[in-house]
Parts: C-alpha cells; structure tokens; sequence
DNA sequence: GACAAAATAGGACAATTGACCTATTTCTTT
DNA sequence: AAAGAAATAGGTCAATTGTCCTATTTTGTC
C-alpha cells in the first residue's frame, strides 16, 4: 500500500516539522520515527520541500475539514468564532510547548526566505476567510476581514508569549478577554 | 583589539541569527560576513552556544540601555506604553522581512529545547518589567502586569501576521487599535 | 629591544546532511 | 503462474557542520 506508508510519513513528518521545526527534522528522523530505511523513503519524496509541500497540504486539508465542521455543528456564528478561540485553550499543553503550528512554520520559512511560505501563510488564509465570513454572517459588511485579521492576530501573540514564559494562567487570561472583545463588538454593531 | 573583534562577531551574528535564525546561521557564514577566519572566531567563542549567550545578552543590554533612554526623555508613562507600541512601525519593514528579533528566536529555541530559550524570554521579561512599571505609576496597580502582558502578546501577535503577509496597511492598523485600546484602559480607570 | 600573551590564519577531523543509485522484495494484473 | 510495476532496503556520495589543533603574526609589558 503506498498511500499508506505516504500518509505515515506525511503524519510523522508533520509532527516533527512542529515539535522540531522544518530545518532541524533530518531524513533519517522522519525515516527512523516511521520506520523505514531511507531508500524507501526517497521513493515517495524526491527533495526535502516535496515532503514540505505535502505536509502543508496535508494541513491545509485536516484545517478546511475542521472549519467545515465547525461551519455544520452550530449556526450561531458567533459561537464558532469562540469555537476558534478556544483552540488556544484545547491545545494549550502543545502550544505552550511547541507554539502555534501555523505561526513557527510560517515564521521559520520566512527566515528561510523559503519559496514555501507563501503555502504556509495560505493556512492563515483559511482562518481568515472563515473568521471574515462569520464576522459577514453577524453584519459586519465590509469591517469583518479587519476583525478576522484582529482576531488572528490576537490568537498568534498569545500562542507566541504563552509559548516563550510556558504560562497558562496568561493563555486563559487571554481568551476570556477575546471572547470579551467579541460581545463588546456585537454589543456596538447593535446601536 | 579583541573586544573589537569580540563585538563585530556579537554585532554580526545579532544580525544573522535575526535575519536566518540560530540554527540556519553557520560559523562560516559569520565568520566571512566579519571578514575572519574560522581559526580566529574559535579563539573568541568556543562553541555556538556562546555565541547565543554573548548575542542575548548583547540584546539584552541594547534593549535595557533603550528602556532606560525612554524612561528618561519624556515623563508620562502613557506616552512611554505609545514608545513601545510604535515600536512596531519603526522597525515594520524588518519586522515584515523577519518578524519580531525576540519572539522568534524564542520560538526557534523552544522548538530545538535549546538551553537557551529562558534567556531568551528574559528579553520579554525586560519589556514586561518595563511596561508594568509605567502602569503603575499611570495607578493600574495590581492589574499592571496583566496589562503589560496583554500588549506585549498583542504586539507579537502583530509582528507574526504582518511577516506572514507582509502587511503594513495590518501592521498601522493594530498599532492604532492598541493605542486605542490603551486610551480606553485610561479612561475606565479615572471612574 | 626582548619576551610572554593575545590574536589571527588556515588546515584537519568526525559526524551529519540531502541526494542519489542499485539491488531485492512485494504487489498487481493478466 | 508469469511478467511488469511499485515498494522497500541499504549503501554511496559530495557538501556542510561544529569542533579542534597547530603554526604565524601582532600586541603589550618590562
């Protein structure tokens, strides 16, 4: 089955890529966590950026299928915008260790100066349509992009500080006070 | 003159690691950028390690003698916490090119488990220390380093994202908001 | 001016890296 | 069952890495 052992790189290397970064996950790391020699490994992935590409597609599929889901559950679009904000919460034990998968991977390949990075920074693109369509969906016409982008934003620094002083109290200060932001921005689009 | 040759070696690897990372940084590539042989910068810093050390705390330093000259010039902390936000727009061009020069050497060395990345959050320390005290005194008290906190993560946050697109009009638009933010804060207190 | 210490140059080292190649095995299709 | 294709294993290669070593030059001190 060589889908299989493709889709096991794909996950094992997606995993590395963000415990580890892109640059220092070898071969050899990925081949040995999966289980397989080398050689094997070569046959599905020529270079280094063909698993890079696939590992973001990879991303960019499981996060469109995320937000798909998320887009069927409720049909408070305000509450998916908090289902979004809470992801700091739900994987908060890994982004305190690790950061925010989008974020170092974007920040990492733009060091890089990486002809990926605009692939990665595609991720962001996903959440930022989606936020700018509920933030449309609650009337905020043409001011939604800016408070999609807001909230982004907001989510990446406390990924990031979280991340650097490992603090949890901070991470759920934090989101508490988005949510905050959120009904104060409903509450002003009322009058 | 070692302390010459000493600090064009901190002074260029400051910049290479800012530029590329710690890690995709090589001794050649700093050695040659100084203009040195490899032989030479060994006698200076015996291992990469020490090069981290000296260029931290090199930062740190820099970023103390800063702080220090914004205490100094003007006396009311509301317009120091303004200092710090535009920040942002004086350094948006690199910050668009390589991000925020202590987030991202956070990150990296909290991906590699890198001895190392207290140090470097010691650096986030220095501005959170800072803007706590200029709440304080502008009377937030015990909420100060929660406030310190909060524009700190907002500014990373900004930082992150404006690389990722490389986006000024994003990157105005925040500072604005924060100084905003920040006027509110000033004005929910004086009731 | 002699001499010890510091600074500099350039080479050598083992280890690791991404990349490539050629066999062998396994699977699929007929 | 045979044949061709795909998958796997394991070895090789040049280049780069951090580290270390030994000469030579420069500097500072008496």
């Amino acid at each position: 089955m060589a889908t299989a052992t493709r889709d096991r790189i794909l996950e094992t290397a997606d995993l590395l890529f963000y415990q580890q970064g892109f640059e220092a996950t070898s071969f050899a790391d990925i081949a040995s966590a999966v289980g397989i020699s080398r050689g094997n490994f070569y046959h599905h992935f020529k270079t280094k950026d063909d698993i890079l590409d696939g590992v973001i597609n990879r991303r960019l599929a499981n996060t469109e299928q995320m937000l798909d889901r998320w887009e069927i559950e409720g049909d408070d679009p305000a509450d998916r915008i908090r289902s979004f904000i809470h992801i700091l919460i739900f994987n908060g034990e890994k982004i305190r260790k690790f950061g925010c998968p989008v974020g170092t991977l974007s920040s990492e390949l733009a060091k890089l100066n990486h002809a990926a990075q605009p692939n990665a920074a595609s991720l962001f693109t996903l959440f930022r349509n989606w936020l700018r369509r509920q933030f449309e969906r609650l009337g905020f016409a043409d001011k939604s992009d800016e408070l999609a982008m807001h909230i982004l934003g907001r989510s990446q620094g406390v990924a990031t500080l979280a991340n650097a002083f490992n603090d949890d109290a901070f991470l759920r200060r934090e989101v508490d006070l988005m949510c905050a932001w959120l009904d104060d921005q409903i509450g002003l689009l009322r009058h």
